[in-house]
DNA sequence: GATATTTGATATGGTCCATAACAATTATCA
DNA sequence: TGATAATTGTTATGGACCATATCAAATATC
C-alpha cells in the first residue's frame, strides 16, 4: 500500500554502470555497449513505462494516488453505477485483486460500494464528494505537471502520434 | 521460475467487460466508456507493454526465454568478460535479484560464471556455446515473428519513430 | 596493517498478478 | 415450482518481481 515509499529512491538506474563518476581521470572501466538491446521495442517500451510511472507518482505525491488508483477513479467517474466486476474487468484487473484496491479507496473515503437493489449480489461503485474533489485535483496535476512535461519533451504532435501507435499496439497486437 | 506458465492464459483482457457476447439480442449491459483514460499516456503505455511482452513470450515459447533473460544474453554476448554487477546494473537489475536469474541461465548451460583472476571477488560472465546458439535462434525468432509483426502493424517508418520517442522518454524524462 | 569498500550471495518483506474455493444471490430449465 | 447452474464479492494462497539489510571473502585506501 501507501504508494511506493521508494519512488524517489535508487532502484538501480540503468545506463549508469559507472556510478559516482565525476568524469575525472581514474581508470573507470568503460561503459557497456547496449548493442541490439536499444533496438528491441520491448526493452525500450518497458524502460519508458517505468519512467512515466515514476514521474506520475512524483506528480501525485501530494494526493497519494498510484496510476492504477487514478485509473479506477477516472473510470468510476465516467461510469457511475457500475459494479466491481465491470470496473475491474475493463481495467484488466482480476476481481480478487480489485477487492483490496477498493478497500483502500473506500477507507480513504474516495469511493463507495453500494449494495445494488436490482441484484443484491453486486456492489455499485460511485465516487464520494471527496473522491470527486480529489480526482479533479489529480487531473489538474496530471495535466500541468505530467502530460505537460511530455509535451515539452516530444512536442504536441509527436506526443499524439505516440499515443496513437501505443493504442494500436494495445488494441490490435 | 520456468518462465510464465500462464503466458497463454486468461488474465482478464480489458475492453471486454461483456464477456461471452455473440452480438445477439440479449440485454447485454452496454460497454463502459473509457473516457479520458484512453488519453492517459501511462495507461496506454502500460497496456502496450503488456501486449508486447505477451507476444514476445509466445514467440519465444520454444526457447523458454523471458524478455529479461533475452536481454541478459544479448548484453553478455555484446560485452563478454564483464562481471555480474556491471551486467545487472546496466539492465537496471539489482545485484541480489540477479543471482537467481544467473543461477537459472547457468543451470541451463546458457551462460557461465568464471572467477576473475584479476579480482577474485567477481564473476566474469560469458555465453556458453549453447548459449550463443540459443541466442542466435532467439534473435531470429524475435526478428521474424515479433518485430516483423510490429512492422506489419505500424509500418517500418512509424515503428522507428515509436522507438525513437520511447528512447527519448526512457533516457531524458 | 587497520579500516573501508566492493562483490556475490542470502534472507526477507512488499507489491502485483493469477488461481481455487466459498457463501450469498440470481438465473436457468426440467 | 424446485433442483441445478451461474454470477458476485470475497478470502486464501502461491508465484513473480522488486527492494533493503546484511554477510563473508576479497580488495582498496590510508
Amino acid at each position: 500500500m501507501t504508494v511506493s515509499k521508494t519512488a524517489e529512491k535508487s532502484s538501480e538506474k540503468p545506463a549508469d554502470a559507472a556510478k559516482g563518476r565525476k568524469d575525472a581521470g581514474e581508470p573507470q572501466a568503460e561503459a557497456l555497449q547496449l548493442g541490439e538491446l536499444s533496438e528491441q521495442l520491448g526493452y525500450v517500451l518497458k524502460r519508458a513505462q517505468l519512467k512515466v510511472f515514476e514521474n506520475f507518482l512524483r506528480c501525485m505525491a501530494s494526493l497519494q494516488l498510484t496510476p492504477a488508483q487514478f485509473s479506477v477513479l477516472l473510470l468510476v467517474e465516467k461510469n457511475p453505477g457500475r459494479n466491481q466486476t465491470e470496473i475491474a474487468s475493463t481495467l484488466g484487473i482480476l476481481r480478487p485483486n480489485f477487492v483490496a484496491m477498493l478497500d483502500n479507496l473506500e477507507s480513504r473515503d474516495l469511493c463507495a460500494r453500494i449494495r445494488s437493489t436490482n441484484d443484491r449480489r453486486s456492489h455499485i461503485l460511485v465516487l464520494t464528494d471527496k473522491g470527486k474533489a480529489v480526482l479533479a485535483r489529480a487531473k489538474k496535476l496530471v495535466a500541468t505537471k505530467h502530460e505537460a512535461r511530455l509535451n515539452d519533451l516530444l512536442g504536441q504532435a509527436n506526443r499524439e502520434a505516440l499515443l496513437g501507435m501505443l493504442s494500436k499496439i494495445a488494441n490490435e497486437f
